[in-house]
RNA sequence: GGACCGUUAGCUCAGCAGGAUAGAGCGAGUGAUUCCUAAUCACUAGGCCACAGGUUCGAAUCCUGUACGGUCCA
């Protein structure tokens, strides 16, 4: 139940009636009307627009359109008063039955509180990680993992059919270069020295991969020509390192379907995209202009096969094979996402580090294209991330061989703490965190004061039927509580912070930004803390009142209420609620 | 040379599809624990929303330009 959308779709209905009235003309911009909670609590509920967005085109002055509305929605069940304000705007109070019965909506609902059908079941794929098979996830990587994760949950959550995909570029030079170095590894696994090519990749991962590949294989490549080994060690590898990405992945509750640029190569998908863009008139044989300012040494005009990717909004013409013939990086991007379009996908979203940002343009122009504008590609950007550790800057050097791995980070603060962490800035901005703050009790810690919230609520549901042994305290009973009980300034504060979840949830989904789910935890975490402390001021307050059973059953309603929501806001963002939080213990979540 | 992103309180950041007096946390100041976990809460102070134009009933939000910072560019 979302009071927000109910108040909006009520008012649509009746501005239309008007039109059809003739009271009202047609073809009013009624998309730009909103129904939003007023800035200032002090105005009321709700505050709606409305007059002051349609008086122009409906010729009129908002003040008499809005005397209209007013008067049509004074009379509505749920609404208590409905008055004008400032410039035009209508400002709405709820009814106190109207609060009531969104609380036993979502004592009802439980985790399905927030979900819609806004989606209407259309299917939605979400790329996101895509790390190449060269070595383990990094810390970088789980930004992108987190983001694009939630950001799939959110838009399940809103009626999407949502499919999570991981693209590996296990097709290419990378990945020939990560077969040499196994073998080189290899080599040196059954006694050779051998110094590693520059290029090739450090990591102690991959002697532990040559050491599998001695437990499988024995010595029998030792001495052959590289075309033989090459494919083996080659695929080897990216298995070993897949499993590895799969497990860490796995560590985070992410799970995917994964995709090979390959096998998308080898099923001809790079020839059928091309083939779909020159029948479309897009490809051309041309010479592209050397970039300006910058000017290569080692320049030469030279004619290639060239997509006109300008007619989609790029900057220039993008060649999608190099001059010994064989297809670019963005001809196989191009093919695989054809082929996520042609698997049903119009709508396609990948989730992006900050280092691929000017690659954007190309590839929507270029799925715009291929698709004969019937797909569209978003991107989201995630920018780095920083880390500190008691206020010192930790290196990520790939030379000095400390990158932290994802898989590390997951041991050290958790899962669900990195998975929050990872949500506390908007995703195109960097993002830096302690780790020891992260793993504080403190309310600095966003991740600590969220979970702490819930576990109160846990902890006072714990006490009241320690108080009330013989009374019914479950969701169902709570359903018939006595709410008008709920009156003090603290109650009303939460109540309408649990009403905006529905909404919340929308927007970030359409908006493409988790974010603001994080941001939302804390608020919703700050309303609970304010009614727990309202009780240790005055004990009329507290939660439990022991010679009160009428009161505490609504309020027990209320913060069971909360914490439904808190739950399922946690759940979007793959965070496990708790019960129960102890000091000293090491382990917080 | 170009493209993209950013610039909001002393610090770190929100600000939802333009809306009413721009919000949180930290830091500063004042208060609140015989009490369900004070690991928290309440109150006060603090802002020409980088700058200059434009769009309109109305701009931190949209457009253009400038400055500064960042990322990328066969």
């Amino acid at each position: 139940m979302n009071l927000f959308a109910t108040f909006e779709s009520r008012l649509r209905a009746h501005l239309n009636a008007m039109v059809t009235k003739g009271e009202l003309p047609e073809g009013l911009p009624l998309n730009r009307m909103t129904v939003e909670p007023p800035r200032d609590a002090s105005h009321g509920d709700f505050a709606t627009n409305a007059a002051m967005v349609l008086a122009k085109p409906a010729q009129t002055n908002p003040r008499a359109l809005a005397e209209a509305l007013v008067a049509e929605i004074s009379g509505w069940d749920e609404v208590a008063s409905a008055e004008i304000a400032g410039p035009g705007f209508i400002n709405l109070r709820a009814t106190e039955a109207a609060w009531h019965d969104l609380l036993r909506v979502i004592l009802q609902d439980g985790a399905g509180y927030g979900s819609s059908k806004m989606g209407q079941g259309k299917p939605v794929n979400v790329e996101y990680v895509s790390a190449n098979p060269t070595g383990p996830l990094h810390l970088g990587h789980a930004r992108g993992a987190v983001v694009g994760d939630v950001l799939a949950a959110l838009l399940e959550k809103v009626g999407f059919d949502v499919r999570r995909e991981y693209y590996i570029n296990d097709a290419g030079a990378q990945v020939d270069v990560l077969g040499r170095t196994a073998y080189a590894r290899y080599r040196e696994a059954l006694g050779e020295s051998i110094p590693l090519e520059p290029g090739q990749y450090p990591g102690a991962y991959m002697i532990d991969c040559a050491k599998a590949m001695v437990e499988r294989d024995g010595d029998q490549w030792l001495g052959r020509p590289e075309a033989e080994w090459l494919p083996v060690f080659r695929d080897f590898a990216i298995a070993y390192n897949m499993t590895e990405v799969r497990a860490t992945l796995a560590s985070m509750d992410i799970e995917q379907v994964y995709t090979s640029e390959r096998s998308v190569v080898d099923a001809g998908g790079v020839e059928a995209a091309v083939a779909r863009l020159t029948e479309l008139g897009m490809m051309y044989r041309g010479i592209l202009e050397p970039p300006k300012g910058k000017k290569p040494d080692d320049w030469e005009e030279r004619e290639q096969l060239l997509f006109r990717s300008t007619d989609f909004g790029d900057d220039v013409d993008r060649p999608l094979q190099k001059s010994d013939g064989s297809s670019t990086y963005f001809a196989n991007d191009i093919a695989y996402h054809f082929d996520k379009f042609q698997r049903g996908y119009a709508e396609q979203i990948d989730v992006w580090g900050e280092d691929h940002k000017g690659y954007i343009k190309r590839l929507q122009a270029a799925l715009q294209a291929i698709s004969d504008q019937q797909a569209a590609l978003e991107i989201v950007i995630c920018n780095i991330v920083k880390v500190f550790k008691n206020g010192e800057p930790v290196k990520l050097s790939k030379r000095a061989g400390n990158i932290i791995t994802l898989e590390d980070m997951v041991q050290e603060i958790g899962a669900s703490a990195l998975r929050f962490i990872m949500l506390t800035r908007r995703n195109h901005e960097v993002l830096e965190f302690d780790i020891a703050e992260v793993t504080a009790a403190t309310k600095e810690n966003p991740v600590f004061y969220v979970q702490y919230a819930h576990a109160r609520i846990s902890s006072a549901l714990r006490k009241a039927a320690e108080v009330f042994t013989d009374s019914r305290i479950d969701d169902r009973s709570l359903c018939d509580a006595e709410f008008a009980h709920l009156q003090t300034h603290e109650e009303q504060r939460l109540i309408s912070a649990v009403a905006q979840f529905p909404r919340l949830v929308e927007s970030a989904a359409l908006a493409r930004e988790p974010h603001r789910v994080a941001f939302y935890l804390s608020d919703l975490a700050g309303a609970i803390h304010g009614l727990w402390a309202a009780g240790n001021v005055n004990p009329a307050q507290r939660i439990v009142v022991d010679d009160d059973l009428p009161l505490t059953q609504a309020r027990l309603a209320l913060i069971r209420a909360a914490q439904i929501t808190l739950a399922t806001g946690l759940r979007l963002l793959g965070v496990v609620p708790v019960e129960e939080l102890r000091r000293n213990e090491q382990e917080l979540f």
